[in-house]
DNA sequence: AATTACGCCAACCGCCAGTGC
DNA sequence: TGCACTGGCGGTTGGCGTAAT
């Protein structure tokens, strides 16, 4: 069984035989193929670089835009994301997230993780006397509203001085992304669309957890390729 | 010119859900 | 119902090219 690099000889012998038999079963293919590589590792080629439909190149500033958009919403889903994306793999989309993306956002600091403005204010842990004796490690949970959860819990909150001054500016403990209630629909990709990316964006997506979707629901809706995006409460 | 550090990206790995028996 | 198999996904790794020292 080979692994590492593929040579140009199975490239095209992965080609050949796709283009005469189509996406059959993988776990087969190599064989009947004449490849000396597991099912899996024909797929992954296949599908992140030879497929003819894949666009490759430098990605486009709407592209950029849209994945930024999108991995706001979906996370770390780059499946879905890139299925917006026509002519890119979610392996690209990842890796360009990885590589580009992720140092941008973290250079005009935003916590790439959550799309928010990275808070500089220090979190000072209560002095063991003021914790209250109760069965949640100690911590009394008070009730003020006008307090942060940390606040609640009898943390400190404060800012170095430098921090302060940029708090003063632009309210850096603001949030970037504030309640996402987007009403976007994302339509089909069109493979005749110059710029796909940014047409028909309209699907009714809740920014909230999607802790209690499950895998399959996320799945079907991009095997699908269902016209709305339903997200997920 | 040699060495080291870094960035990019193709490929691999492990896990999970769906499906068929 | 349980098991084996398969496809698909996200995280991670390794190799290569380039920049910096």
């Amino acid at each position: 069984m080979n692994k590492g690099a593929w040579s140009k000889q199975e490239d095209q012998k992965l080609i050949d035989y796709i283009n005469k038999h189509g996406e059959v079963c993988w776990r087969t293919l190599p064989q009947a193929a004449g490849l000396l590589r597991c099912g899996k590792s024909c797929r992954l080629r296949w599908i992140n670089y030879l497929r003819p439909d894949l666009k490759r190149g430098n990605f486009a500033e709407d592209e950029e835009d849209l994945i930024i958009k999108l991995h706001a919403l979906l996370g770390n889903r780059w499946s879905l994301i890139a299925g917006r994306l026509p002519g890119r793999t979610d392996n690209e989309v990842k890796n360009y997230w990885n590589s580009h993306i992720k140092r941008k956002l973290i250079s005009k600091g935003i916590d790439p993780n959550n799309h928010r403005l990275i808070s500089h204010k220090k979190i000072i842990p209560p002095p063991m006397s003021d914790c209250s004796k109760s069965s949640s490690g100690g911590l009394l949970k008070t009730n003020n509203n006008n307090k942060s959860n940390v606040e609640n819990y009898g943390y400190q909150v404060v800012s170095s001085d430098e921090d302060e001054s940029n708090n003063n500016n632009n309210n850096n403990n603001a949030l970037l992304l504030p309640d996402l209630n987007l009403d976007l629909t994302i339509s089909i990709p069109s493979s005749s669309s110059s710029s796909a990316v940014n047409k028909n964006l309209k699907s009714t997506i809740h920014h909230q957890h999607e802790s209690n979707s499950s895998r399959r629901e996320r799945n079907l809706l991009a095997a699908n390729n269902s016209p709305t995006l339903l997200l997920f409460q």
